[in-house]
DNA sequence: TTGAAAGCGCTAACAA
DNA sequence: TTGTTAGCGCTTTCAA
């Protein structure tokens, strides 16, 4: 590795010298401030270019004076794995006011297209420098997220997309590669056709509305279909993400059909998906494959119950969010490979 | 989440009024340097725990002024997955020199502990901040690294640990748990016992001397003899990570044993083993995991000839261990957290 | 369109 | 044992 400069502490000064002008300048240049000759603009820049010039981000944080302020907009309810992003957020507040750095959390009904609109909406001059959203792909919430943007606010989406609208970043996982990397877990691990039947597999949903539930649903087809078409994918269940409400149904399910090899739980609800499953007598015989590690899931991994969980990092998204927020807020450079969320297959004997 | 302090852009000259001092006390006090009565340093810390009062640290870094260097002590020679460390390290630069923080590094032949104590020692008195090693574990390396400690450097082992060493930090995976998942990996996907035969599960490693390697080993045996005793683990192949041994005598194991069904590839060499494995003719038939994503391993589960490999995030080690070290260096906490590196299983449908 | 100068909050040398 | 003070390299008025 070569370093570009081999022990160079070139400042701000040397290169206004070298440019024949002053500070203010190269900071007007380096910022993109208007106000600058256009011949001037060059003769900085070619002096930033040939010094490869970076200027030091911890005293150009400290001459700003100013803290900077993100929200965080998140689903009010009670899910597991959003609680978690919540709780690493908590966990950085030393890192954060060490960087006089505020992150505020915003608690709101994501599912209901017109309310989280309206939240966003709200945000707008209330002085954010940026903001994170778990945020449903709806129009009202895409013209919310532009809005945003418009108003010079940094805006990235949180574990669920709006692919359509001009947010800054996304940090979250490709669902349909999730679904597919479901399947095939399940197709493997189901082994293959034994006797006649074809074997059975269950989905169980929060519902199919949601894109990343129905990603997902799309990718596990996608991967049966094609390499495991021994397999019978029946229909899709929704549970809502509701434990009794799953339980249900699955248990119906589980009455209907006798030769039930594997069951995909895509969203939450996972207690209720579980019970019904052990009510079946079926947990040894049936592969059974879900998302996130949770307090539940790791005990049903344990147990033997699980085979696998698909996870994405909370915690990785949590700080992943704050630090593109940060880097757009002060038009540094993302690293894309440190802030990309890998799909997780985690079994008992990986278990972070 | 509450931020302990509403918007208290606090600073050590507020902290030195409260406690009746001067800036220079609070410093001290700060940083736990001598020279304060013991009286005053517990009256200073009063106003610091009162005020959840955090330094700011890009005023620190500013004030400071000296730039910051790191060496990395890795392999020399041509082992794909150091050489992504090395490239990931590359792409940090820019990120790097805009915290004027200097990384170099150092090759040195790793597997030779004289050799490689050497290089340690030659880093004394080098003027170095911080120190991440790829290490071997021996009584000479673990007394360069504590050589190193004692002069004041902090030392991350890398991949590779010391435990026993008095380095700071440890990045890299639990190699045991790593080698149970490959061996869990290997049992499910090879299915139940078919037939009469017991079916034979093949070992290649590096070297049972390696101690990552001889983990990796213990792990995975543990996990077959508990849960799959049905099948037969021959004896382990030392290729020393070289294709050509490696695949001579894998070679001779398949024509000696027609019931091979399952094979784990412990460190490199993995050109060799995919080469005698396809020259057996049961490239389908025999459940093939191995470590580390590479171009090379990255086709082979693309072609379906590897099932899965176990990783480790090689961008992930390479930024945490530059982290670390900065966080040592500043006497910061670290986010163990998000220093912590996962097992990773990579199969066709997740791959980064 | 450009420049001069006053800080930002801390560290470290020196003085007391 | 404690305090005073001159910067660190930027940003940001304000003046020219």
């Amino acid at each position: 590795m070569k370093e570009p400069d081999p022990s160079s502490p070139l400042t701000l000064k040397d290169i206004a010298r070298q440019a024949g002008v002053s500070l203010a300048t190269v900071d007007r240049v380096l910022h993109n401030r208007p106000g600058v000759r256009p011949d001037t603009v060059r003769r900085v820049r070619e002096a930033i270019e040939r010094n490869s010039f970076q200027p030091h981000v911890a005293a150009a944080e400290l001459a700003r004076g100013r803290a900077r302020r993100f929200a965080f907009v998140m689903p009010s309810g009670p899910n597991p794995f959003m609680q978690q992003i919540e709780s690493y957020l908590g966990e950085m507040t030393g890192w954060l006011s060490a960087r006089r750095l505020a992150v505020e959390i915003v608690a709101t009904d994501v599912f209901d297209a017109s309310v989280l609109a309206a939240s966003l909406e709200a945000l707008i001059g209330g002085d954010y420098d940026g903001v994170a959203v778990v945020a449903l792909d709806h129009p009202s919430v895409r013209a919310a997220v532009n809005d945003l943007v418009d108003a010079g606010t940094k805006v990235v989406t949180l574990v669920s997309d709006v692919p359509s609208s001009r947010r800054n970043h996304y940090i979250g996982i490709d669902n349909i590669a999730a679904g597919r990397t479901a399947g095939a877990l399940v197709g493997r691990l189901v082994g293959p056709r034994t006797g006649a039947s074809p074997g059975k597999v269950a989905i169980v949903a929060g519902s199919q509305g949601l894109r990343d539930h129905a990603e997902r649903i799309f990718g596990f087809n996608q991967v049966i279909s094609a390499e495991f078409s021994h397999l019978e994918v029946l229909p899709v269940l929704e549970g809502r993400d509701e434990d009794e409400r799953s339980q249900q149904m699955l248990a119906r399910l589980f009455s209907k059909h006798a030769d039930i090899v594997g069951l995909y739980n895509v969203g939450a609800g996972t207690q209720g998906v579980a019970k019904a499953l052990g009510d079946s007598g079926r947990e040894k015989q049936v592969v059974f494959v879900g998302h996130d590690v949770t307090v539940l899931t790791r005990k049903l991994l344990l147990q033997g119950v699980m085979d696998a969980a698909i996870s994405q990092n909370p915690g990785h998204e949590a700080r992943a969010a704050v630090r593109v927020l940060l880097s757009l807020a002060r038009g540094e450079p993302i690293l894309i490979e440190q802030e990309k969320i890998r799909i997780d297959i985690v079994m008992r004997d990986n278990l972070p």
